[in-house]
Parts: C-alpha cells; structure tokens; sequence
DNA sequence: ACATTTGTTAACTAAATGGTTAAACCCAAA
DNA sequence: TTTGGGTTTAACCATTTAGTTAACAAATGT
C-alpha cells in the first residue's frame, strides 16, 4: 500500500494546531484543545505527530514557509529600488492583514528558541539580502539615495509593515481608534509605508 | 505591629517573578521557577501574592508602568516637533537596549489579554496623543512636514524604535549579523531612526 | 471470505503544576 | 522569659496535562 501520510486528518490536525497555536502561543496551547478544534481524539494527535514539540515544529516551520518566501521573492526580483519598497510594504501588509496572527507567533517562539533560527537560515527559503544589499549599495553609490546601511533601511521596512500587527491592542488603546478605524489605518499604510520611506531616502534632485 | 508589606521579601519576589515572566512570558512560566530564583519556599509566593495570576498582573503592571511614562513624558514635553522626534527615538532605544525583553512581553501578553488595555487605559500614566496631534497637525498646517495622520507617525516612531528588540532573532538571521554588530546597529539606530523619520516628513525649503 | 494493516477511540498513567495546610521559626512587646 | 503575631517551610492535595495502551473499526490486500 502506498505510504500515505497526507490524509485529510494530518491536514485537518495542521489546521486545527495552527489556529491554536497561532493565537496562544507554544506553552499557552493545550493538545486537548487541539483535539477539540480538529474534532477528533487526542490520542490521534500522537498518532500523526508524536509529541506535541513535533507537532508544534511542524505547525512552526509551515508558518514560517509561509511568510518567509514572501520576503525573498520581493526583496530579489530584478526591479527598481523604490518599486521593490512601495511593492514590499504593499504586499506585505496585505499579507499580515490576512494572516494577523502570524508575525506575532513567529516572533514570539523565535525570541523563546533563539537555536530556531540556525535550523532555519540553512533552509533555501530563508531570507538573504545578497542582492537587495547590491541594490541599495549602488544606489548610495549612484547618489540615488541618502546613506544608509542595507540592515538598516531593511528593519525600517520590515518594522514599518510589520509592527503595527504585533503593537495593536497596544497601538489601538494609545490611538483610541476602533477595530474599524484600526483596519482603514492598516489598509491606507499599504500606501503610506512606501511613501514614507521613499521621501526618507531619496535624494531630491 | 506595623503591617508593613513592603518587605523585601516581597521585592525578591516581583524581581524574580519578573525575570522569569518577562522571557518566558506567563504560560511558559512555573511557580517554582520563580521560587528557586527568588531563593525561597513556593508557598511564599502565594502568602504575599495569591495566585499566579495575581503575581503575573503584578508584574506586568509595573513593566507598564516603566514603559508608559516614557512615551507620555516625550511626546507630551513642549519641544518643538522635530527635536521630540528625535529625542524619542534616541532615548527609548536606549531604554529598550536596558530592558531588551520588555516591549515583547508587553505585546505578547497584551496580545492574550487584550481587555488588559481598557484596564490600562484609565491609569494616568496611559500614553495619550492629545497635545502630540494638536504639535503634528499644526506642522502640517504650517507646511513644515508632509500631509501625515499623527497616528501614522506615531505608529512609525514606535516601529521603528522596538520592532528591532521584537524581531532580533530573525533579524539577526537574515542580516546574518553577530550579538556585537547587531548592538552596534541598535546604538547606531538611536540617531539614525530620528534622522530617518525627519527625512521622510520634512518639507525642504 | 479472511487476514492484515491502518485509523480511531475510551480509558488510563505518570508527571507536572498551582495551590493549601499545619507546624516551625523568628522576633518584638509585655 | 513568655507570648503572640507575622513569616517561612516541608509536606501534601487536587487538577491538569502530555503521553500511552488496548481494544475496536475501517480499509486493504490476498
């Protein structure tokens, strides 16, 4: 018989664990409420993925597969420095937007096993900045742009897109601005991330 | 005798608890642990504190209130609008870098309790944008700085100062970068971000 | 049709964990 | 020096929790 691991309970497990784990965290999450969520006996959990470490690296590495080659494709695509930051922030904050839990965990588990990243970076979909680096290193050069080191205008735009997501009962209580409000702010940022960090750097001819 | 609850038993305590929530936040923490840290019985824990829960509100209350007053201070000090940026910028990194696992915990855990900020939120100490806004809209009005909706500033002064802290594991992957370059990077950001921000809202003359 | 493997469950176990209790301890005031 | 209150501890308790087991069900091969 073929070994068939992809059966639809595996699948229905994964997404029952990502919703769960997603919002609650690592230690926060119950394998019971797992079950519950996927509608099937905890026992199968174990079945499928052992432990619950393993079932939580799983669910770990998928949400980082997701968000991860996201940051790639962009930042290496062979397009103008100021269309690959207007595309990035836009892109990006369209994807947090749907996928708002997201950041947070990945985060979150990354600053609780810091030895996660190593097993990552050797991925191939980890993120590199070999070629975003070029760019911004010869548009200094070019005097396109001010000077400014590629780790740094790289964390203003992940930050920039970013942030507002991890930040937002925070940001949300300090603005006192409604779910709605929230969102409207969230979705004019597409736009205004790009702009932002397009005056900052470019040089006024 | 004087019921003075003050002790510094009591101290040891919300030092230890503290250590221990603020990297581990509050699912990952034990009781114990805190015990061992703080070098006494587990029982003691719950003669000055009840419960876990109680601890942790604690704890994170006074997290708060080190974090929130700095915000309030500078954003409310009557400095003109780009000197407060800059001056925010430079010294809340420099709080940050003291207290690098703060701004995690705070949005970690605000992110599980969102009605944490409505209890927040009537405190005095609660960061308010009143006299901010009134200080960036009447720069707009003026045509000193582009057409910015406050919140969006604000929200970009407060990205780019923490995400960094937030995000350094990845981060430090991605720009493959070791512990010291990337503490340089963050003591360079205390007046790159500043400059950056200035940039990207002031209109040349 | 029957046997064998795979999937699923209820019931269980062992360890961890938050919390309690009762006794010991310390020390100031009487 | 005794006594009484706050402080601290060891031992204990109840519940939760990750993980296991053994039996049952469903599918699959012969």
């Amino acid at each position: 018989m073929v070994k068939n691991k992809n059966t639809a309970t595996e699948q229905s497990i994964l997404q029952a664990a990502k919703n769960i784990f997603l919002r609650k965290g690592m230690t926060g999450t119950r394998m019971q409420e797992i079950a519950n969520e996927a509608g099937i006996n905890k026992a199968l959990l174990h079945y499928y993925f052992r432990s619950k470490q393993l079932l939580f690296e799983a669910v770990f590495m998928q949400a980082f597969k997701l968000m991860a080659p996201k940051l790639n494709t962009i930042l290496n695509s062979p397009i103008s420095l100021e269309k690959k930051i207007r595309d990035f922030s836009n892109n990006y904050i369209s994807f947090v937007i749907k996928h708002p839990y997201l950041p947070n965990f990945i985060m979150q588990e990354l600053n609780n096993n810091p030895d996660f990243v190593d097993k990552l970076s050797s991925k191939e979909y980890f993120p590199h900045l070999d070629y975003f680096k070029d760019q911004v290193q010869s548009a200094v050069k070019n005097g396109e742009i001010i000077d400014i080191k590629t780790e740094q205008l790289f964390i203003n735009l992940i930050a920039l897109s970013v942030f507002p997501f991890i930040g937002k009962p925070l940001l949300k209580g300090i603005t006192q601005m409604d779910e709605n409000s929230y969102v409207q702010l969230m979705e004019n940022r597409k736009k205004e991330v790009g702009d932002f960090i397009i005056n900052a750097i470019k040089i006024k001819k």
